[in-house]
DNA sequence: CGTTACATGTAATTAGTTACATGATTGT
DNA sequence: ACAATCATGTAACTAATTACATGTAACG
C-alpha cells in the first residue's frame, strides 16, 4: 500500500508526472523514505488509473503518459495520513548489524563501526548540502515539501554517525581492559 | 538474505533453538531490527539445514526440532558482517509521512505529530525499562548481545520523539503567523 | 551516424504476509 | 474435559528486485 501512497504524494507534491518522472523523483527526492523501480511503478500506475485514483493524459513524445491525481486519489492519501495505524513492521539492516556486533572480535567491530561512521559522515555532508542549496531550486508546488523529511533524514544520519563513533570508542575501551 | 543472517545471529546469540523459539525471539528481542513470522522462518530453517548452515537435532516433545549453527553458518554470518555493502535500500513509513506532512492542513499535521510523539514516548519508556532490567535476565550467551541494538533503538526512538515535538511546534509557530 | 537520455512495458524470481491446517503437551 | 501454549507446516497472495525487451527523440 505504501508504494501507492508514495506515488500519490509525489503527484501531489510535483504535479502531473509520467512514470519516468516519478521513477527519477524516487531516486532524487524521497530515496531516504521510500524507493521503487520503474518495473514496480508502471504497473502500479496502471492499476491506480483503472481504480480512478489518477487520470492519464496520454500525450507527449515517445508514448509518454502523464498522470494526475484525482479527488479520489487525494482522499485515499488523506485517509492514509490520518487513519493509518502508527507502528508497522520495520526492518533495518543497520540495527541488525548492531545486534550482531558481538559476533565479531572487538577490533573487527571497531574497524567496522569506524568504516560505517565514514559512510554516514559522507551522507550527512551530502544531505546538508542539499539543505543549504534548497529554496526555490526544487520542483515542488509548496516549498515545505521535502523539508520535514530532509530534516528527519539529517537527524537520523547524524544519529547513526554518533552512535557508530561512540560505540567504537566504548568497545575499544572495554577491550583494552582485558 | 537478511532473514537468514538474523536467524544465524539468533542461533549464535541464544544457542540451539527451535523454529518456535526463534519466532518468539524475533518478537521479544530483535523486533526493532528485524521481524519474521513462523511461516517464513520454518521453510528458511529447512533450506538452511539442506545447505549445511545449521544442523537439526530432531528430538523433544511435539515434534520439536532443535537447530544449531554450523561452522559453515558462522562463516556465512561473518562474511555478511565484514563484506556486505553498507547502504542497502531502506523503506520507512515514518519518513514517508514526514515527506507528506504538507499535504495536511497545519492543525492536522500538528495533531498527528503530537499523537505520534505520545506513541514514541511510550515506546521509549518501554525500551528504557528493558535496559534498566537487563543484566543476567536474558538468555544470551554473551551479555553484550542485544545491548548495542537496544542502545541504538533507544536513540532512534528518542530522535523520533524529539523530531515530532519540534516539528509540531514549528508548524504551529509558522501557521500562527498567517 | 552514433550515443545518451527518454519512455514504457513484461517475465521470472525472491521476500514477506495472511490465512488455513493439524496435532501434542501442560496446567486447571 | 477444557484451555492455553507448544510446535510445525503449507497455500494463496502481495510486494519488490532483477533481468529481458523494445522503441523514440535530442544532441553533437
Amino acid at each position: 500500500m505504501s508504494l501507492r501512497i508514495a506515488l500519490l504524494g509525489l503527484l501531489t507534491a510535483a504535479g502531473p508526472s509520467s512514470g519516468y518522472d516519478l521513477t527519477k523523483l524516487f531516486e532524487s527526492s524521497i530515496s531516504n523514505a521510500w524507493q521503487a523501480r520503474h518495473s514496480q511503478i508502471y504497473p502500479e500506475l496502471n492499476k491506480m488509473a483503472a481504480e480512478g485514483l489518477v487520470t492519464v493524459e496520454e500525450a507527449g513524445p515517445r508514448g509518454r503518459k502523464s498522470y494526475a491525481i484525482t479527488k479520489e486519489g487525494s482522499a485515499e492519501l488523506r485517509a492514509w495520513m490520518l487513519d493509518e495505524q502508527p507502528e508497522r513492521p520495520h526492518r533495518s539492516e543497520g540495527a541488525l548489524r548492531a545486534f550482531l556486533l558481538p559476533t565479531l572480535e572487538p577490533h573487527e567491530a571497531v574497524a567496522l563501526l569506524r568504516e560505517q561512521a565514514k559512510t554516514h559522515a559522507a551522507k550527512l555532508a551530502q544531505l546538508e548540502g542539499i539543505r543549504a542549496r534548497r529554496a526555490e531550486s526544487s520542483a515542488w508546488r509548496k516549498p515545505a515539501f521535502g523539508r520535514y523529511a530532509l530534516d528527519l533524514g539529517i537527524r537520523q544520519t547524524r544519529l547513526m554517525l554518533d552512535w557508530a563513533e561512540e560505540t567504537a570508542a566504548e568497545i575499544e575501551r572495554s577491550a583494552g581492559q582485558d
